[in-house]
DNA sequence: CCGAAAAGGTTGCATATTGCAACCGTCTTT
DNA sequence: AAAGACGGTTGCAATATGCAACCTTTTCGG
């Protein structure tokens, strides 16, 4: 495999490997959750070349995470708001902003994740059964689903055997 | 900021984006979790180039997400293991799997994570508070934390203004 | 104890991606 | 009509990636 062909892969991380293992849109997800909207908001608050902000918005779009419109108001502005299957990855940004925060800040926690309305810190994010039980590494499995391949269900088959 | 400063930044999420935010690396973990462990195992399952696949390890290594260790019963092999921090990650890696399964697999859902006693599907990852109440991204809000710096916590009161 | 093979890399070179600065086209305000 | 804001695109230099070949250490068979 290579990055050429992630995108046609049958493994969801491979996919979204394509879209946000590129540089630079992690940050302009945390952006769009801030709130940032315009193309010079965006390049701004980050620092990123233009270039590059127009390439990756553009694929955002494409994959569906975000939509560009043109605001009604100003004809010159332009509006990238995200989707619902982008505000769908407001867990995990959450997520790795608090691992992050715990891992890679030696302990210096630039950045909490509180309630709007208390302030009070939210939970540390966890996978959980259907029932509510919190669930570790060792308590799941990956499945084959319907729409997995052969060699992809082989694939998990394996990690169980690996795993046992 | 450019990704050479990424990870001398205050935000968590730039310094996830140096990690992360780099090919491959998603795939890496992905591999882990699924237990494998060896260099030409890494090489074989994703088709990584070795030298990649060699930087790659280091920097997951020098990042504390990952441990070098050599076998005692066979000194050729290497084995990397996910540390503590690592395994960690297990939650955002589900949540990215979840996401990903939904939104960018045009519906074929190749891959479920189910619990491995009854192969039930897992709850879709959700940020809660302490209290255990399911928070969305209008409930949550960024705030500074005690290793934040002036120019973060600016950012984080500008974004509370935009949101209201 | 010697040669072959396995494991885990490293190196050199061609190609692809990124960053920077300058430029362009459209819409809005004056 | 001119000037400025906004959202890009283009060309070029620097950097990162992929591929194949090579190297080093450890083990195994005779």
């Amino acid at each position: 495999m290579s990055p050429t062909n992630w995108l046609e892969s049958n493994c969801p991380i491979a996919r979204v490997t394509d879209l946000l293992g590129e540089g630079w849109v992690l940050l302009l997800l945390r952006e769009a959750f801030l709130g940032t909207r315009r193309f010079n908001d965006f390049e701004r608050e980050l620092g990123i070349a233009r270039n590059i902000l127009s390439d990756r918005l553009k694929k955002l779009v494409a994959a569906g995470v975000m939509e560009r419109h043109r605001s009604a108001e100003d004809g010159r502005v332009v509006e990238y708001r995200l989707t619902q299957a982008g505000r769908e990855l407001f867990p995990v940004l959450v997520g790795l902003g608090q691992w992050a925060g715990t891992w890679l800040c030696e302990g210096s926690q630039p950045m909490r994740v509180v309630e709007r309305e208390s302030g009070r810190e939210v939970a540390p994010l966890q996978v959980r059964s259907l029932s509510g039980r919190a669930l570790g590494p060792g308590d799941v499995r990956l499945a084959p689903g319907p729409g997995a391949d052969p060699a992809t269900a082989e694939r998990y088959a394996r990690a169980i055997e690996a795993a046992s």
